[in-house]
DNA sequence: GACACTATTTATAACAG
DNA sequence: TCTGTTATAAATAGTGT
């Protein structure tokens, strides 16, 4: 019997709050399969007792899953969007700096130079002097390494071989001086 | 009133449908705050009607979020890993596109060169000198226009100022060629 | 469409076993 | 702790405004 009518504030005997949140709960599935037969609706009701355990209602046919997607598409207030926001932003300025590099090693290609101005195509064009002139060396070094291993490696290779790459070495001197 | 006993099928009748669904999900709403006041529980509640507008009920003191949160790590469902991996993917993507577009920059700035073998190295030596000569040659013709603008500004302009530029425009002339 | 009424059904608090 | 009972409160279908 409910016997006087009921005071919505917290029950403060444990047992009696358990016993009332199963027999709640049931009724609340109840009414909310019963909500979504009668009216072609879809439920998701997820809910936590105080001692943190898990009841959940889905209504047939369909799954939390896709209930919850479908509340993360439509509603605004996002429950992702802290998350989804923060990673856009990453995804955007990520995008941005790898565009501003795209145009900078364009410019290293000698293309979209229209952009530049007397000043930038002057220190560009030093840089790329400079680089030039590094690479340059840097491939010099590069063949006289590989003419000294090719000394030490020339007792138990063919003479053959020894002169062919000598050939390509002193043709690639040439090509650099 | 209610008048017979109450079929839980589908109410056929449009309108009725919609004021049943919509009494009926303040009546489910309600004793969901009941439930949660009452027995001290957290209760999130999201459906769907028949036209797909979103309701939603949520305890008081949390969010829909902290629930879904929640329930993930409790219930095996994975709701948003499936987003969360496709946006931590193209993050990676990109990172990756970045350091490698750096690289490349560096290696044009004459940086990083051990890196290179010797056929990357004269493709870079080859490259950076076709782009040196395109700098070269835009920067003269930047000067060219320069000049030719100045030309034309020269009746309004002092002798003095023509003849600054003009020194300026040797000097450069003489540093390119 | 929202609200008011009301006969009835339904839910349930307190209690009992 | 659970299951059942029951007096009473609450919900609500159908109707009217």
């Amino acid at each position: 019997m409910a016997r006087g009518k009921i005071q919505i504030k917290r029950i403060e005997n444990q047992t009696n709050r358990q016993v009332t949140y199963s027999k709640r709960r049931n009724g609340l599935f109840k009414k909310a399969h019963e909500l979504t037969v009668l009216c072609d609706a879809r439920v998701s009701i997820i809910m936590f007792s105080s001692s943190n355990k898990l009841h959940e209602f889905i209504s047939p046919n369909t799954t939390t899953k896709e209930i919850i997607d479908l509340y993360q598409t439509v509603s605004d207030v996002d429950v992702w969007s802290a998350h989804y926001e923060r990673m856009q932003e990453t995804k955007r300025k990520l995008l941005e700096t790898n565009r501003k590099l795209r145009t900078q090693i364009k410019q290293r290609l000698g293309e979209c130079l229209d952009e530049l101005d007397i000043q930038e195509l002057r220190s560009l064009e030093e840089e790329m002097e400079n680089t030039f002139k590094l690479v340059r060396e840097r491939k010099f070094k590069s063949l006289g390494n590989q003419i000294e291993t090719t000394k030490k490696k020339v007792k138990t290779s063919s003479i053959f071989t020894h002169f062919a790459f000598l050939s390509y070495y002193l043709s690639q001197y040439f090509r650099v001086m």
